[in-house]
DNA sequence: TGTACATCAGTGAACGCGCGTTCACTGATGTAC
DNA sequence: TGTACATCAGTGAACGCGCGTTCACTGATGTAC
């Protein structure tokens, strides 16, 4: 697929990874084969083994980087967000933060799948921030600016990510589909719901009204139907 | 694998869809192969084309089965629920729906990966009724019982369905783990947010208070950490 | 009730294929003196 | 600065395998007369 000039590659751990990212998001987990990456990266398929030790040690890295692609998409929201926003930053934050979620796993369904399809041993580096520490700093944030009360920290971690996790598994497994660009409406419809469904003990933020921000997105394409 | 006795098989379509489904219970859909659940009914690979045009079609008939199977224990659990709640029916009904849902995909975590990862072009039987119409029908009945204000009705589907498809979702990816007989504690501990996030508008039910019911299930096995 | 025959639901051999992984190898790189 | 050599990162041929699917076939079933 691909010509080299050297003998050696460089980075071909990497290569390989993102290769493998591209065929999974053309053909799906079930038709990725390692030859298939080597053969992208323009390398023989033992050279794969120099760095990875299996075709699932592979895969497990593709979710991997999944998570820190996610995470930097998150990271980058948020700060958007927050310098839109500076009378309310942690709630519009918290808001990015869902919808940069969603909007990942509608941009990269295959890759998404991958990412919390696995066994999943794998350590996330200590160095790096996951999706899961943002969010919790996320809430911190929320309650540091009273928008969330104390008394409702506790789980708010579960509830939080089990709504957000669950639109976006939703959306990418073709359950329910929208038409180009609708994954901010959509989103947005919820965010009342879930501010309400996360403040329900100590309630703070005024309830019923529209989303305090409207945050958006760019998605790459759409689909037409909903399904039962 | 089997043994028959008689030349004709008499319901393989049937025999083969239930072999896939429990090979996939053990090896994951990437493991499956028709050849594999035709040895394990115990008959020739060709003879599946008799049922299936091809494997992807085996596959979608498992999916299918699977949303038979998880609307036929939503059904039971409501069932159940209503008649020992008579009280406030239709609020039970609800909070048993979800943990049913949530509970099928924890005991069935790959069927109910294959589930949500095919693309599903699928009709669903009209005869029967859907886990999709089964939840239409319990937010009806909320309101039907004044538990949910009609003003909240509107979009109440994709939030409920969200927050119990992402928690099911979480569980089944191993993202979270629990303990053993965990999924009913969890389940619940989200009920009162659940309640909250469905009454945003209209609240209609009280807050801040312990869940309404604390319904209860089974499952088969448990697994020990929590996940960043 | 008995026979002829169409239809249905299996068999089993064969196909071509691409797969993951191994192995002995070789070309490139960098370090020690 | 130049040479010797260990180490690293590739090659390419080969392995054995199980896969999905096809095809001509045959055994069982049921219906018509």
């Amino acid at each position: 697929m691909e010509k080299r000039s050297q003998y050696h590659h460089g980075n071909l751990g990497q290569a390989l990874i993102e290769a493998a990212v591209a065929l999974i998001a053309q053909h799906g987990v079930a038709g990725f084969s390692l030859r298939e990456a080597a053969a992208h990266v323009g390398v023989s398929p033992s050279a794969a083994y120099r760095h990875f030790s299996s075709k699932e040690d592979l895969l497990n890295a593709v979710a991997m980087d999944g998570f820190q692609r996610l995470a930097l998409q998150m990271e980058h929201a948020t700060a958007e967000a927050r310098s839109l926003n500076p009378e309310s930053p942690a709630l519009a934050a918290f808001q990015a933060l869902g919808l940069a979620y969603v909007t990942f796993a509608v941009n990269n369904p295959l890759h998404f799948q991958v990412m919390f399809g696995m066994p999943l041993q794998a350590e996330p580096r200590t160095e790096e921030t996951s999706p899961y520490q943002l969010l919790q700093a996320a809430l911190d944030d929320l309650v540091a600016e009273k928008v969330l009360a104390v008394e409702d920290r506790t789980g708010a971690e579960l509830y939080t990510w089990s709504v957000v996790h669950g639109l976006a598994g939703l959306l990418t497994g073709g359950a329910i589909c929208l038409s180009d660009g609708g994954i901010t409406e959509i989103f947005n419809s919820l965010v009342p719901r879930i501010l309400a469904g996360l403040c329900s003990a100590g309630n703070t933020i005024l309830r019923g009204s529209a989303p305090p921000f409207v945050v958006e997105t760019h998605l790459a394409e759409g689909c037409q139907s909903l399904k039962s």
